[in-house]
RNA sequence: GGCGGCGUAGCCAAGCGGUAAGGCGACGGCCUGCAAAGCCGUGAAUCCGGGGUUCAAAUCCCCGCGCCGCCUCCA
């Protein structure tokens, strides 16, 4: 069985081959640090995330390395604007991002990398395209000669001259030609700046990732991702300065996903509709978090409402609900399997497979979760409707929550919990929200058993409806009043 | 202008040549002190529209219509 994603130089769904099985390497392009993270951030790194860990379920070795980029214009500006040296803000958000990645269930990279550290390496690079004319110095800076790398394009599938048709590029003296980007910038006072042999300055921005992919993972890499908008000019830039300084191919997968819009709209700072990392870990249950962003295949544009989220989060309550009872299932009677129990022991046999194959196929995370439910159905129908189950059903009930709980964890970070943590936690929280206790809410619905009981109803109904005003669903059953807060 | 994507039930979303997964919601009956839950049952003559290819198309091709993204910092 081997993994088939779709690649943005070829723009075709490949079978996957690393350069040196079973050794792979992965470069994802991570955040600058200059603010909170949004949801956008948090999808990268989950469907990131995600491949990390079917790769290594493939039994590859992956070294997985997503940088952080802390020099740049907006941190420089932001520092400014808040009176504070850049490397305070850098390390402020730095530190609130991977709080929130752990929140988030995101395994740690083998290694994230910050520019600042690596500026030595980003000279070299440089210094070695100037002596083979495909940079060049001007006032203390350095360009790259864009005209110099004849496939500049192959990855965005884009022509030089067509880019320079539709110019808006600024006009700036320095570049020999519009294309040009720049390696290094000299830089103006108070600017954090380094020494190199064209003055004191700083990196421009894709230099970076060439020289920590090189000192991380080698000079040609499997897998290089991030998102549709970094394909130009970041990774286009990447590949030039790449390619064109060891000439050997720079990256063997190109992987990309789609961007998040809210309420249809892109997320964007003039608009000010970012959803932040921050408030949906407040609003929402980490997996809710993970479940909403993997239930879309990772190309598409993902768009963002409210309602998704509800919708969402019910249905990963259900699927907790499901655990939860079966869990609790004790066998009334001993024996072997009966008419009612053939689904759920068909359902068992054949979801890993089609989980599995669903991940393989260019990560189709939406129909593995669809697979996921579909055998969470038949596991419901059956602990619903059978009332006295056998030992051997109650055997085959624990076996199927023993995989699902396997497979959606281990590969989306999806139903790992305990379902009685996971209740607990989630009315926590949510309480907590609505400033209300635990105990408070026990007590009214003991209070309420304790009327139904002695049959008044009258004090039942007004308990129920009390709850209810502050959120509280109930569901009677046979055993207990099993409860969670919207 | 260049490049790319999308349009599948009320909403979300798989499927990408063999006759429509899954989630949320809705409805009818049973059950229940009532309600929720549960149980039983109900969903797309059809995949934006129109042509074409094929034994066969939501899936491929062409032409429309409507959204959206990138080409400037961006996950």
């Amino acid at each position: 069985m081997k993994l088939k994603i779709y690649n943005s130089l070829t723009r075709k769904v490949e079978p996957f081959e690393p350069l040196n099985p079973p050794k792979v390497t992965m470069y994802v392009c991570g955040i600058t640090a200059y603010d909170s993270s949004h949801l956008g951030h948090a999808r990268s790194a989950i469907i990131f995330d995600v491949l990390y860990r079917v790769l290594k379920h493939l039994n590859y070795e992956v070294v997985y390395v997503r940088n952080i980029t802390d020099i740049d214009d907006k941190i420089i500006n932001r520092a400014n604007i808040e009176g504070l040296p850049w490397n305070t803000i850098t390390e402020r958000y730095i530190r609130e991002y991977q709080e929130e990645m752990d929140a988030l269930r995101v395994l740690k990279p083998t290694y994230e990398p910050k520019a600042s550290e690596h500026i030595p390496e980003m000279i070299e690079i440089i210094e070695r395209l100037i002596e083979k004319g495909l940079a060049y110095e001007c006032e203390g800076d350095v360009y790259f000669a864009v005209e110099r790398f004849i496939s500049y394009g192959k990855l965005s599938h884009r022509k030089v001259e067509d880019m320079i048709a539709g110019v808006r590029i600024e006009p700036s003296e320095k570049k020999r030609f519009p294309l040009d980007f720049a390696l290094w910038k000299a830089s103006k006072p108070g600017e954090p700046a380094w020494d190199s042999p064209w003055g004191k300055g700083r990196p421009g921005w894709h230099i970076e990732c060439t020289a920590m992919s090189f000192k991380y993972l080698g000079e040609t890499i499997d897998i290089h991702g991030g998102g549709i908008d970094l394909i130009f000019p970041h990774h286009e830039n990447e590949i030039a300065q790449s390619e064109g300084a060891n000439e050997k191919p720079f990256v063997r997968y190109f992987i990309h996903h789609g961007l998040i819009t809210v309420d249809g709209e892109k997320m964007s700072k003039s608009l000010g509709n970012f959803v932040t990392t921050a408030y949906l870990l407040q609003r929402f249950h980490p997996e809710v978090i993970r479940a909403f962003l993997l239930s879309k295949h990772y190309r598409s544009p993902l768009d963002y409402t409210e309602k998704a989220m509800a919708d969402t989060e019910r249905a990963l309550y259900r699927l907790y609900e499901t655990l939860y009872w079966i869990k609790k299932a004790k066998a009334v009677t001993s024996g072997p399997l009966r008419e009612d129990a053939k689904a759920v022991k068909e359902a068992k046999e054949t979801f890993k497979g089609k989980f599995w194959e669903s991940l393989l196929e260019d990560l189709n995370t939406a129909q593995a979760i669809g697979h996921l439910f579909a055998f969470e159905n038949e596991l419901y129908n059956f602990i619903r409707k059978v009332k006295d189950p056998t030992t051997e059903e109650v055997t085959l009930l624990q076996e199927s929550m023993k995989i699902l709980q396997e497979f959606a964890g281990n590969l989306l970070g999806i139903a790992e919990e305990d379902p009685e943590v996971f209740f607990n936690s989630e009315r926590e929280r949510k309480l907590k929200l609505r400033g209300r206790e635990m105990e408070e809410i026990q007590k009214l619905i003991f209070q309420r058993f304790k009327a139904r009981q002695e049959r008044n109803f009258t004090l039942a109904d007004a308990i129920r409806e009390e709850l209810n005003t502050l959120g509280i669903q109930l569901k009677d059953t046979r055993e207990e009043t099993f409860w969670y807060v919207e």
